[in-house]
DNA sequence: TATGAATGAGGCTTCATTCAT
DNA sequence: AATGAATGAAGCCTCATTCAT
């Protein structure tokens, strides 16, 4: 009762929001008309139109808040006292779990990263929560404990292998269990120390 | 007279094909009506249904073929005499020199993969061509040369990472040289070897 | 406390009307929504329905303070003692004087009698303001000095040419200067005298 | 049979034109729904916009022929060989009988001129039919038969007012009888000579 | 009085597909 | 084989108006 003012105004925007991801993740950006998105949310076509300016930035605020709340997951535990090897490990599984314990925010984020309505731009409004990632590489090939290569490129052979593989787990093209998790984990590892 | 036949026929098939590759490519499958198809491969918007049987039919179609042929490319060179590491290193580099060298079809593939309407099973259509991939991989685990990863894993692992090497080239976002190239190959056969 | 009894209330119906002339003149009717005027006006929607009883309520009201201020204007200095000519041409420089003035007004005033909304009946509610005129037009039959004609279209010949003029010269087409105001008001004198 | 090969054609464009006439002059620009023009014409929605490129095309392509037809009429009879008076008199009627005559065009016309859709710079594309007009009355002014006044005064002084009152005769604000008509010719011709 | 979130009917436009020629 | 006019369902978005607060 205390806090329970105007209690309808945020939760219109998440269910709108949280009604998106799971029709777009299921049926891609064209087969997601407006009126379907208003019908499951549970609420009226216009008012979309009154938390977002159209269906474009409906879909890229979703795709803000969901690869935020990913970056988020991904550095937990990530602490400088560990040994390189030990912080690489726990970004790794960070993301592969995040991944596959979110099969909707997986699957749209690939579609969105490789429809046409992508702007690679975009990647600058992640920057801060990048930051400790990249220096980490950065200073990793300065200690001479992983390879000398860019970022992006060190980051394709580790990391987006994790994301890519739970992709596949979700598709249901391969199964994923602890043991092939490290394993994977180490392989990726492998690839990228010196 | 004998290669005279039918003269114009593929050449509007093929043009149809090659038209809607490029209009794909830039942008995307649902911004890219089957009359521009038409109007830019200079033919009428009915004679597509002449040989296609719907727009999702020509799609896949050019699907099938770029498949197809990039697996052609990629196994060129390709030979059982030679050591595993000079065999993966062959498939690896004619895999990210095919993307690099096909941007249009790499944008292409991309998309259509992740995007909704692809199937996994689709992949069945192309098991002859995959098949010497796959069996190298298991005897490379057999002779105890590669890690002991289902094929799908250490795929993704290796080949997959050229594929998006080569993406994130196209899209500018890195830039490859020849260097670099061999290096990620290099780093690539690293995850996999035992 | 004599003149503060009802502070913001007739400021917020006029600061209503005052925004919506601005904005029709220039957008027309219908590329002005109601929320533009609000947010413009600096009120809420909701508002506007407590002064007006919806849309069509609130633009005929507008039409109907304008004119009547418009019929104000152009009856200054009308004096039954000086002559034909000389009340005919204070008429007409007052008549495209205000034209002139007012240039939001005007435009507002041609869209609204032009549009398929305006109802020709409506001219009864301005009949006191436009008697004089009226009376002013039969004497001068009856007594020989302007021609036999029926008020509407003597009206026409002469005065509505005042606002036709105005309205140009709003628009940029014509650029009127005095000397060019004094010679039109002369001509419209020549074609009704008799 | 001989000259019937595509007869649909042509007749469509020009049903949907005459169609959007009628509901326009009748309802507006705004209460005259794309859908409503597609079904009074007979033909599909979509159809429209294979002849324009959308709503406003469509409406200024009516006004187009339409002003074009009707200075054509205008012109009718303009012979250099009579008195300025007599060649006046002759565009005067043929102005006010062409809009009496056609009413759905004159409402459309004084609705369209005074929207905000209206820009002034079209009239360029009628320079040519205008041109002869203009010459009139240039030439009437260094033989001093006509008053030294812009050509766009005049033409308000004396043609407008012919529209004006065709115009009032539609709405049923004024009954033009055929003396009347004469009386208001001659009055516009006082108005204009010097 | 005042707010502005919410509604939902309705408008413009697109486009895969068909079919008469 | 080939054309391209024609169809009409469906999509995105706007906006006058209402109503809970």
């Amino acid at each position: 009762m205390t806090r329970a003012a105007k209690p309808k105004i945020p939760d219109k925007r998440a269910a709108i929001l949280e009604t998106t991801l799971g029709l777009l993740s299921e049926r891609g950006f064209h087969d997601t008309p407006m009126s379907m998105i208003a019908r499951q949310a549970g609420v009226s076509t216009g008012i979309i139109y009154h938390y977002f300016s159209g269906k474009e930035e409906l879909i890229y605020e979703l795709y803000r808040e969901i690869k935020l709340r990913m970056l988020h997951v991904v550095a937990e535990g990530f602490c400088d006292q560990t040994s390189y090897r030990e912080r690489f490990l726990v970004l790794w599984r960070n993301l592969i779990q995040y991944h596959i314990d979110h099969p909707r925010e997986t699957v749209f984020l690939e579609q969105f990263e490789n429809s046409p309505y992508y702007k690679p731009d975009w990647q600058a409004a992640f920057a801060d929560e990048m930051a400790p990632f990249i220096a980490f590489f950065l200073r990793g090939v300065q200690d001479g404990v992983l390879k000398d290569l860019p970022f992006e490129v060190a980051a394709e052979l580790s990391f987006m292998v994790a994301v890519s593989l739970a992709k596949r787990h979700i598709r249901g093209a391969i199964r994923l269990t602890d043991e092939l998790i490290e394993a994977a984990a180490n392989a990726s590892w492998d690839a990228v120390h010196g």
